[in-house]
DNA sequence: TTAGCTTATGCAATTAGTTGCATATAGTAA
DNA sequence: TTACTATATGCAACTAATTGCATAAGCTAA
């Protein structure tokens, strides 16, 4: 049950809607945590429920109003408890690695073409997550220093992509062999 | 619903019951797909309602009795199925790196003691892994042949692993400084 | 001889996540 | 003017995964 103290962690440093923090998960986070937004909406509602959070209605012209959360409380302390807790190791369900285990009942051409594609999405992920770190370098000092968490965590998926891509070279040069 | 899909992979290698299934889980595909024996009882169990699987009862002196199960056409089928479509991007959910972001809120050293934790069963993961490569360049020409896409799978984990363990090196210094 | 591990399977309850649908306004691009 | 994107939130139904419990025999190490 990590997603409620994902968006706490969120919402800690900045109040925010469910449609913000929905855009948050995907820019910030996104490397490493997904969600949708029918998992974060009603995980606010239950969180709000439990009194984790709570929220205003803000009217705005033009555009839907809005519900801003915010943190209470019994919130900060549940978050903080959860932060002082060893997380247990990362689960990995891979499915194009089940595939590539049962490859021997594929045709390669088949098992190239999907890695092709697998490919293309990981070299624009990587793109991406460079020139974030690019505009991270850029910065003065003061703000590099406020953004080293996150950066951080930005390395794990540059690093992350880059093993992914030298990998496939491996695999397609054994798919493309014979 | 890959697990379903997992399962086929395997029982289409060979045959096996559930207690089988959740070993090979965990020696073959550990590092890419985990799954507790629940999933894979319950996961059985539907498969056999859907007729994708059959078994046979096999009655055994000294130890319980076990349910051997093996594929049917419709199974072939299906799973045949899932090899030709593309499997969507894996999802990542790390909390380790949800706490890392939200590193500001806590103190150093207790991420720090985190760290090497998880560097720990990083490290003793990659040992593992490694000494199953060098087993498997000691085999002949036939074996490897053989076993060539689930080495494949294995490449993954070790290249995966080492890039894991690069980046926590800079997090280990970052947290280390001042 | 007692505690723990391996083999072997399962139910019940709960929690988490996915899929599909629904609504409503405003701006922009073809 | 039609289609698409962004903003903003939500329900209902379903599927998947986790947690906790239960049973039962044999083997092994302290």
């Amino acid at each position: 049950m990590s997603l409620k103290h994902a968006i706490m962690v969120l919402l800690e440093t900045e109040a925010g809607s469910g449609y913000d923090l929905l855009k948050r998960f995907k820019q910030r986070l996104g490397f490493f945590w997904q969600a949708s937004h029918q998992q974060i909406y009603q995980q606010l509602k239950a969180m709000h429920q439990e009194g984790l959070i709570d929220y205003q209605l803000e009217t705005q012209i033009g555009k839907p109003d809005k519900k801003v959360y915010i943190m209470t409380a019994l919130g900060h302390e549940q978050l903080a408890q959860w932060l002082h807790q060893i997380s247990k190791p990362q689960k990995i369900n891979d499915s194009f690695l089940v595939k590539l285990y049962g490859g021997h009942l594929l045709n390669k051409t088949v098992l190239l073409d999907e890695l092709h594609q697998h490919i293309k999405q990981h070299k624009k992920a990587l793109v991406i997550m460079l020139s974030i770190e690019r505009e991270y370098h850029g910065l003065n000092t003061q703000e590099r220093d406020d953004l080293a968490f996150p950066f951080l965590t930005l390395r794990r998926g540059i690093l992350g992509e880059q093993a992914w891509l030298a990998w496939s070279h491996e695999v397609e040069e054994f798919l493309q062999e014979k």
